[in-house]
DNA sequence: TATTGTTATACTCTATAACTATA
DNA sequence: TATAGTTATAGAGTATAACAATA
């Protein structure tokens, strides 16, 4: 029995949280992320690991850095987690003109993977818009997007 | 400069990471958390912090299990997090019937401390929200919380 | 027996500084 | 001098197991 069933009716008070967009925001990111967990289980993958191979699948021989600051991943934390698709076989460091650097590319098992990938993406996104509307989903990008545009934007240097 | 500036034009593809609906609330949520730790700073308050403020604010006297609870914190994580409200005198743990618990309160320092969390929380959400209109802002709230509630639903028992 | 608060612990993420080899 | 990759490290946040006091 869940402990909701004890509590029965506690009804209790949050106050301006639930009027507060970041609180709701963060548990909207909170159960997504958690539906994520449960349904990439058997892939074995992480949501940082997926975006890295989504992101040289489309664009092969860019370097650990232009990842890096694409995804908003330290160049220092990147390390490790390219080491560990490195060892699983599904991406791998080739030389590049620039000696200092690397081109990262998918190995033929990461293209497969890849595959996978996309198939429980689909179904991952189908099961988080499950209580939206195709127009709702639609909207809920763009006012998203819309959210982030201000906040992200870097600096404009007024002169 | 920014490094943006140095990449001119890097136009780099995103695929399918721009249709994820779970990418997109990631990059929103950590946008508003980014903009939250600068608003705040001056408070020295984390957001976990300012929930459980809020909600003791609204519900005096629960317990540190029912508040956990309440704000999907671990019992065991909470404990740390309320010795530090209480060390700074902001909240304080008095004695209840159930002698193996305790009700938790505010202190005069703690109600005094909300008044500011009210005022900058005003300030976050506008500032948050100044990519939206009011009524995308509602519409937002709207989307999210029907995306979350057949996510956190508990399992429904079928009979 | 079960629950509350607690401690200890570990694992993941994230952030910073400093090193090396190249440029 | 500056940059790419790397290492080491430290700090959050979060997870589990186990214990003492109390119910």
């Amino acid at each position: 029995m869940p402990a909701v069933a004890l509590q029965l009716e506690n009804e209790l008070d949050y106050g301006r949280l639930d009027q507060s967009l970041g609180y709701v925001l963060r548990r909207a990111q909170l159960a997504v992320f958690k539906t994520f967990q449960t349904m990439f289980r058997a892939l074995d993958i992480t949501p940082a690991q997926c975006s890295v191979l989504l992101i040289i699948e489309k664009n092969p021989g860019l370097t650990q850095t232009q990842v890096s600051d694409a995804l908003g991943i330290k160049r220092a934390n990147f390390v490790a987690l390219f080491d560990g698709l490195e060892a699983r076989g599904l991406a791998q460091r080739a030389s590049a003109s620039d000696r200092r650097s690397y081109a990262l590319q998918l190995t033929p098992r990461g293209r497969a993977m890849l595959r996978k990938i996309h198939a429980v993406s689909d179904a991952h996104e189908e099961k988080i818009s499950a209580g939206l509307t195709q127009a709702d989903r639609h909207e809920l990008f763009r006012l998203l997007n819309a959210l982030i545009a201000p906040l992200e934007e870097p600096v404009a240097d007024a002169e």
